[in-house]
DNA sequence: GTTTATTATAAGGCTTACCTAAAAATTTAA
DNA sequence: TTAAATTTTTAGGTAAGCCTTATAATAAAC
């Protein structure tokens, strides 16, 4: 009966902190107590047993970082999440917006047996079904070469690649207006005083708020033909 | 960040309780202590927990019972492991005896909306790859009808029907002999003071030990035409 | 260069699920 | 029916992962 929770409180540390800290720099210990829905204080001695165990890096009053053994591990667990999305989404045909929840817990209790079967029987996707990468089996993830629609200028169109990091509140917001990986993306315009962006997907124009679109990525359509 | 392990402690009690009480006696909570492999004051402090909650019937000094709650709760985590069993052996080609341990992690972490949907998916299979019954999704399991290798009478033959309960070690030993649910058995003899039964399984004859033959059942023959 | 805001640490506590050691109660067996 | 074995309870402890409150350190803004 040896406990299994501290792995799991481990693994949704580094999986947070590989998200908060995705543009390579540190993530906020407040950021990170925040998504998790914990005391700062609480995160902050977390943080230092992680420290200790070789898996983040803290720089007081900045922030911490994966080190490359914790970076290693989130993304093991990442694999992990994004595999069991896949055989949700395609094979038991639960909701879109709901397998990330149903992954979530999955993730902490699949041995690498059962994941690299997992991974052949599904026949090595690529992506989840959010559009994320799914990290190779020693934790490697291609580099996306998207864009957040946030970023992006009035004229500017292409399609939607991925939605990061995911929730299940964000999630059944987009589900229900069909904002969706494929759907075709236009920029239209953004409103002024930091007000919502103007954006055709998939042939309808919605208003989206600056924090939804941050979370929402595109490639875009080279015009310069 | 709630603690989902009390839940995974809860399972795994009322689980071995299902098991040792399968006979409908009550099971002893030392009996309880060893096969959680947790001390006898661990585990009646538990078992104190769990009648609390109305999960489980204690009579000191004999053992403890599941509630009819108790026994449904078993019934649906024995439900979401054997059917995470059938998945990983027949989609995933996991081997036999590895599967249960395998089971045993997951079956904590699956929601009732994954569980119903992989049911769906296996299309409602009645037993596990070891044989056992799967209980329906509101805890009823089918009555068995067969008898434990133990209790045979010379010349009696049949089939292997199922193992229980199952354990890694068991499972890995039958596993190397070929000694499978669906075998044809013949008893040929028990050897005096307690000795090993020898049984010719699938054509072999094997020397068990009693203790292992009372985790083999098997379905009886009827020889009075 | 202060003030203000953020971040970190310190102190004390809680719960769950374990542990050991020792004493008390009950059952079983001689 | 007394002794032996088992079961239960009591007492005191541990570790992980949380909590709140309060103080100290640092960074950012004015």
């Amino acid at each position: 009966m040896k406990h299994e929770s501290f792995n799991e409180s481990v693994e949704m540390y580094l999986k947070t902190v590989s998200e908060l800290a995705a543009g390579n720099d540190l993530a906020p210990i407040s950021a990170l107590a925040e998504r998790l829905g914990v005391s700062t204080v609480s995160a902050t001695e977390m943080v230092h047993r992680l420290c200790e165990k070789g898996l983040l890096d803290h720089t007081p009053y900045k922030g911490v970082a994966l080190t490359e053994d914790g970076r290693r591990r989130a993304q093991r667990v990442i694999r992990r999440h994004r595999l069991w999305e896949c055989f949700l989404v395609d094979f038991l045909n639960l909701p879109w917006e709901k397998v990330h929840d149903y992954a979530c817990r999955l993730e902490h209790a699949t041995d690498t047996a059962v994941t690299e079967a997992l991974a052949a029987f599904l026949n090595h996707p690529q992506t989840c079904p959010h559009g994320n990468p799914i990290p190779s089996a020693v934790g490697d993830v291609a580099a996306a070469n998207d864009t957040p629609l946030g970023d992006l200028q009035p004229g500017d169109h292409g399609a939607i690649s991925r939605i990061y990091p995911e929730s299940l509140l964000l999630l059944d917001y987009l589900a229900a207006r069909g904002i969706l990986p494929g759907q075709p993306v236009e920029f239209e315009e953004i409103a002024p005083f930091n007000g919502p962006l103007m954006i055709k997907i998939g042939g309808e124009t919605h208003a989206l708020g600056q924090e939804i679109a941050a979370h929402i990525f595109m490639e875009l359509t080279d015009d310069t033909h």
